[in-house]
DNA sequence: ATGAAAGCGCTAACAA
DNA sequence: TTGTTAGCGCTTTCAT
């Protein structure tokens, strides 16, 4: 059987609060006592029972982290590992739960049996809407993530999507590109990553008296290569012309290569792309992908930053909505300046 | 205050032992008892406190599982997608714990203190080596995957590394690629995913009644895209002539499209190129990749079968080495026959 | 600076 | 079929 503090309080000859103490770095013990205990802990290879220790505490050391996916959106993986990372840091586990994007179990994660385990969640969500806002109303600590919800009860961490898609369409259109396809609406939207975007990009083109062409939105749902891929080819067949593309995301954008290319279209000659994201294979892609970088380090540390501080029991205060700093990344996909 | 069993016994005008046999599916109980627990249960939105169950009952619920990282080696991120899933439809929650692939913190994933807070652990080692295998005895259910160690104290899933990749070579040398280059190897290394795929290429061509060229084996470490292409332009700046090109993973693969790529070397033509994982990606990167799937759906289910079946009291029976089936899947990146 | 004791919410052994 | 009770290992309150 593993050794308890009992186990450990009789070694060293002194009361289990005395190891309680010690273990949680109460600092008004002796010295001398301190080393005492240390030494049976140590000989006893004593480590506390978490369960116990969370019972009675009312703290698992746990948060969620609730993503629609871990494979196919790259996104979500490097999110993950950063997060787990940063909480690690912080002496919190995170636990991993995947939604598949879709509103019931978004909801089922919101109230689920795991809400128990858990000190707090981080919510990435990407199947609510804008009306079940309110449903995030929630009697733990909970940090928003993503763009599908604005002004709702809670914290939120998000980035300057619309301003990013402008910058992005700018940038296409800085470099004389004319007619830009965008891969990766849906249909309808105007809250939510999709709708932002294009919300971006058409400022974008009104800014600069371009008009917006419907035939060139490529709608698609979900976001994933196969997705790129096929929207881009319905693109090219419909004969409409474009000389840049700009992807909603960067795995759209991988798949939009594939399609170009396959169709002898030169990438960045004929067809300039543009992805969102900066995931790391953006600077493996052939060619390598030009893409918005949403500045995922910083919305890692803020959002955990937000939780921790709700943990710590802030949960009055008022919510606060964070949206961190993008940039355009260049590589070969665009052409050189 | 969320409410307890006692809450709800009183509520439902019994006892607490009669609702936490309802919980817990005690068969025996009368149908009109239970639809009063149920009611209250339902007017009060219990959920059991976990904690507290765990403390009693000495489980958690919660598995772990080790790998080295989430992002970059989307491999990584397919395996635990799948695992997260595989163990919800068995009421466990899967909690992902990154060692980078270092020997050490891979150690302190198998004492640390959170194997106090898991009822077993999945874990897939890289830093570890065959000599380390006695530091897999431990004293709870421990699941190893991958190729560092055979043959140690555990259940082991892994796959016919040797005899898959000489298939890979034997395919590549029937399509009359003589110059087979290798990406991925480990300098001196027997065991281990690298080791062993060199192993069944020098079968091959052995048995091929071909040399085995140093000058094609490119040494790469770790297997990410970014080792992929610059280990290919090494070959390339080489000057050694090859006209296939074997990576032991799909990440390298696809970095070594891109050097070859880079040096207009075309694809499948001038070489051919063949994986190894069938990442979901191998099917859209330009060219798609042709590869060998290791079955990771068997693998995923194998392995939480063997977790569950120890963690269910079969400690002590003898300790078992399972190894999931190979295919090859023939894409674009090899020329059709 | 340290100890004694209560009790977190649940399950399991036993009783009825 | 249901109730009573002990106790899992820890933190916390209150004493000393």
């Amino acid at each position: 059987m593993a050794s308890t503090l009992h186990d450990v309080a009789q070694l060293a000859g002194v009361s289990i609060k005395t190891v309680s103490n010690v273990i949680n770095d109460y600092p008004h013990i002796r010295a001398e006592t301190r080393a005492k205990v240390e030494a049976a802990i140590a000989e006893l290879s004593y480590q506390p029972n978490p369960s116990a220790r969370s019972l009675r505490s009312g703290r698992t050391g746990l948060i969620g982290l609730a993503v629609p996916e871990l494979s196919l959106s790259s996104y979500f993986a490097e999110l993950a590992d950063r997060m787990i990372a940063a909480a690690e840091q912080r002496g919190l586990t995170v636990l991993i739960e995947q939604t598949g994007g879709d509103r019931q179990r978004e909801l089922d994660v919101l109230s689920g049996a795991r809400r128990k385990m858990t000190d707090g969640l981080l919510f990435s969500a990407l199947g609510l809407q804008q009306e079940d806002a309110e449903l995030l109303r929630r009697p733990y600590p909970l940090v928003l993530l993503g763009e599908r919800i604005f002004g709702g009860p809670t914290d939120h961490v998000t980035m300057h999507n619309v301003e990013a898609a402008r910058a992005g369409t700018e940038f296409l259109l800085g470099l004389g590109r004319r007619r830009i396809a965008v891969v990766g609406a849906h249909e309808g939207e105007v809250i939510g990553s999709a709708g932002l975007r294009l919300r971006g990009y058409r400022e974008a083109l009104d800014a600069a008296g371009e008009p917006f062409r419907e035939e060139l939105v490529g709608y698609a749902l979900p976001w994933h290569r196969r997705d790129g891929a096929e929207v881009t080819r319905r693109l090219i067949a419909s004969g409409a012309r474009f000389d840049a593309l700009f992807a909603f995301n960067d795995n759209l954008a991988f798949g939009a290569m594939r399609a170009l290319q396959e169709a002898h279209i030169v990438i960045p000659d004929d067809v300039a792309v543009l992805g969102f994201d900066n995931l790391d294979d953006a600077a493996y892609s052939i060619p390598s992908l030009s893409t918005i970088d949403p500045g995922l380090p910083e919305i890692v540390e803020t959002s955990i930053e937000l939780l921790v501080d709700r943990i710590a029991g802030r949960l009055d205060q008022e919510r606060r909505e964070i949206m961190a700093a993008f940039r355009i990344v260049h590589r070969e996909s665009t052409p050189a300046i």
